[in-house]
DNA sequence: CTCTAACCTGAACACCGTTCAGGTTGCCCG
DNA sequence: CGGGCAACCTGAACGGTGTTCAGGTTAGAG
């Protein structure tokens, strides 16, 4: 039975998800769909391109309803969706990161970050190196996070989780250093 | 002629500046050695292992004498010093916040920043966030920088490096709002 | 009933990290 | 001087990886 370019997606999730990064090989997705490893060629041009379609699948998951008004609160709801979805599936930081740092995707969440900026009249080139430094702030954050939870996991470590930094106290570093920039 | 532990690290270097980081290869390295790859094996256990060697020779290399005496600007050293040593060298922002994010290595710079915070009478939860905060920021706007610099000379983007925010600017917000938390 | 587009096969290519039994080399010690 | 030991290396192999390509199948539209 053919497949179409979101099985394949929901799957590579899928696969993701359960068994890590270093499992989501071609060979085994195709594998887990009856298939030849070159039959996923036919739906995505490259690893790296489904790696790109897996990770904004990862963040349209994430999605959550906006509450707040105040941009400082909307920053904090974007990072902190941004921050769940990735921790949701697992590497799922690893890959949304790279994926962004490629420019392969991944741009929703500091188009967003952007935008609440734009919307609070913040200049222009604050716009974007706060959004930048949100975002660097919360890939390195959540990257960390999740690497040392599947240590622990795997018991490569003895290295305590509650060692972890807080991740609204750094967040709230980089606000308020936005903040006393604005005044 | 038989080779020292040093001798490989050092071409390791080399071959990682030159060709970048997927030419990075035991095959190649060994190649360049004039040696076997399974020879590299006697110096290093595995390539977790080298890069984890190499990540420390870029730090080492990059590092420079402290003059400041305030500790905001002894923080800027450190992050300046660090985002140079990385960018010294083809794709090292990549390597070193790999090996960092993995525990591996790298853990120079975030611990002369907790104990400039410790000297500067910081709390000691603030000092682990706040250290933690700048050391993702510094490895996520080196990678980026160091990414969009590689996509540009190889032609692969037409996107200009002027986009490229400002990394004191961003810095200087981390640093506000940990003084802002102080006062 | 034909044709076209979507989907897939199966083999191959050129790599990769890693292991292992065995071989060579150079230096120290008695 | 000669034995021995440690450092260093060989060469082949194992089991993977992403990717390409010519050709085959299948389902649906006209």
């Amino acid at each position: 039975m053919a497949h179409h370019r979101s099985d394949v997606l929901a799957h590579a999730v899928t696969l993701l998800d359960t068994h890590g990064l270093s499992a989501l090989t071609m060979r085994r997705l195709g594998a887990e769909l009856g298939v030849q490893p070159s039959a996923i060629y036919h739906h995505f041009a490259s690893k790296q391109a489904l790696l790109a379609a897996v990770a904004d699948e990862i963040l349209a998951r994430g999605a959550r309803p906006r509450q707040a008004a105040a941009w400082p609160e909307r920053l904090r709801e974007v990072c902190a969706e941004l921050r769940h979805a990735m921790l949701a599936v697992t590497d799922g930081a690893d890959v949304v990161a790279t994926v962004w740092a490629f420019g392969l995707g991944a741009t929703a969440p500091v188009a967003e970050m952007e935008e609440v900026l734009a919307d609070a009249e913040v200049p222009d080139e604050l716009v974007a190196v706060a959004s930048r430094t949100l975002v660097h702030y919360v890939f390195g954050h959540a990257f960390e996070e999740q690497t040392a939870r599947q240590a622990v996991r795997l018991g490569a470590v003895e290295r305590s989780l509650e060692s972890l930094p807080d991740f609204d106290l750094g967040l709230d570093l980089v606000v308020d250093g936005l903040r006393a920039r604005l005044a």
